[in-house]
DNA sequence: TTAGCTGCAAAGCGTTTGCACATGT
DNA sequence: ACATGTGCAAACGCTTTGCAGCTAA
């Protein structure tokens, strides 16, 4: 957590770039939630708090701490960019609800060994992968239809 | 193949809609193609021998294929949506490669078990899945640096 | 002092939609 | 004849960029 901020700081300074106001606001908020936020998600709660932090500055943000690795890029299939704060724990992959939209996120080394085979298998060296599995949570199948 | 064509012009008469040229020289440009297109792809393709055809109108037409199972729906993270005709072979994932953007195939029953599992133990009926892998193919590894 | 940052508004880009005309049923 | 499809251009939603003023170093 403190790390994270760390790591920021440090990349911030590294790159000659500058510590901010605003870039400190939105890095305490984004670390504060862990889910999976879309640019305007971080927007919204930003401006209950800053009225007059600009979207692009978000936006240009979050840019940073993908850079220097503190985010991770997602992409659900809505249109919308989200992020979520890289954690120290192993990777994980979602579970996606169609209807409601609900993430469960879930962690399978089986799964994690295969893919690492699987890329072998093809003379890759693999930087990342991403498990998507939509579906239908519980209470969505229950609603009928 | 000539299967594909038959699930969309059954689709098709079900649902009311018309059976129109446009529609049979997109379903025909697509089936030929069967890598990972872009909208923008097939229509640039299309427009070669069909300058008439509009932009609006492959979008609806891949839309249909999509609505009626004879295309799926890829997002590989570079802002457009891409469609792939489905197979009758079994499901299929991909390895991408970060730096030449080669796309590989690939399949594991293994790693499919497991992900049907993962579903059921977070009570989730599977609808689908994606899997992607990004790494650095053999060449690009070797362009060295 | 000077590079880099901010907020705003405008532009960009892929995608969708409204509309008048055309076409399949 | 009438519902549906087409092509165009305009609208759309998310994201990026240009710019004048501002701020950290």
């Amino acid at each position: 957590m403190g790390d994270r901020k760390q790591t920021f700081r440090d990349y911030i300074s590294q790159q000659g770039l500058k510590s901010t106001r605003q870039r400190e606001i939105i890095l305490e908020e984004f670390l504060r939630c862990h889910s999976h936020l879309s640019t305007e998600d971080l927007y919204l709660k930003l401006r209950k708090k800053h009225p007059g932090i600009g979207y692009a500055t978000v936006y240009r943000t979050l840019k940073i701490f993908s850079d220097c690795g503190i985010a991770e890029v997602r992409n659900f299939g809505d249109g919308q960019t989200r992020y979520e704060p890289t954690t120290c724990e192993e990777h994980h992959d979602h579970l996606i609800c169609k209807d409601c939209g609900t993430i469960i996120e879930f962690k399978d080394p089986r799964i994690e060994q295969l893919q690492v085979q699987v890329a072998k298998d093809h003379g890759f060296a693999i930087v990342s992968h991403r498990l998507e599995i939509f579906g239908l949570c519980t209470k969505c199948q229950n609603k009928g239809h």
